[in-house]
DNA sequence: CTTGACCTATGTCCTGCACATAGGTCTTAC
DNA sequence: GTAAGACCTATGTGCAGGACATAGGTCAAG
């Protein structure tokens, strides 16, 4: 098959089937003809692997990992278990972050009904913002980032 | 002030001083002595302001809009208004994609518990992860981007 | 023979910084 | 006077996971 072929087998795009070549969890032969890259049957099903994977959590990293486990011949579950153990608490502690967002934009917004717009000046941006009074972000996780939650 | 300085007052590191300065979001004279980067209290009032921000969510592009329009003596509180009612339920979104994460991962190690440890072939990678069904991602949402939820 | 779909390689962009490199500057103590 | 340590500068790289662009080569059908 060749990358578009793949592609859609494996309900992805080219360019994400191209990525995951270079990144090494694909390998494909060339074609001696024209240089194109050409995919087996366990392609696909690598290819598949991956999103299966990716649905859990896993990064690419982590996928590497199991790959070139099971490349080897070993049992990647053992490892599969581990990392899935490792990022339950991850994704529970990500949802706990946002949700406190979440809590501090309504909150925010909340309060902003009755508020007038003010023009800023030298001493404040805008009295909506600056007005607000957050709880400390966590007092055991120093680096708090919001992350704005893009997904599209 | 000097950056480290600003960074101190300001709770966040000289990096930071540095990017929002290099970006735009807060502005500085030079020492014509040695060059170095000047802050005064408003720069101060901004750095605060943008950390508050994003605490709220509010992206660095955001921010920069709103202090643009606070600049030209406009008042940015509709902006800030318009911009957190669309964010709020992109960060609701994202919550529901997570706790779907966390469930499939939850409902994944709950099945692993007595299934053996497979060697791969070339039909399958890993069985744990290959026999899991998972609910289609969902309807009207394409691509679905897991995301490792990393904080740290 | 041209059109359009496909392929190649390479590079840039997105987010929000952190960190490294290689150097110049300032302050204070000895 | 000088050495240490804290600070500063500019620039570039890295992270995740691709998307998209550029510039060109290939191939089948009409």
């Amino acid at each position: 098959m060749k990358v578009a072929e793949l592609a859609r087998e494996g309900n992805v795009t080219a360019e994400t089937v191209r990525h995951y070549t270079r990144q090494g969890l694909i390998t494909a032969r060339r074609d001696p003809v024209n240089n194109y890259q050409r995919f087996d049957e366990q392609a696909l099903v690598r290819l598949k692997f991956i999103s299966q994977a990716r649905q859990l959590g896993f990064s690419l990293a982590d996928i590497k990992q199991i790959l070139q486990q099971a490349d080897q011949h070993d049992s990647p579950c053992p490892m599969v278990r581990d990392l899935l153990k490792e990022h339950l608490p991850r994704v529970r502690e990500r949802i706990r972050e946002l949700e406190a967002l979440a809590e501090r934009m309504e909150h925010a917004m909340e309060s902003w009904q009755d508020m007038p717009d003010g023009v800023p000046d030298g001493n404040s941006v805008c009295c909506l913002i600056e007005g607000q009074s957050f709880p400390p972000p966590s007092e055991e996780n120093g680096t708090y980032t919001p992350d704005t939650g893009r997904t599209s």
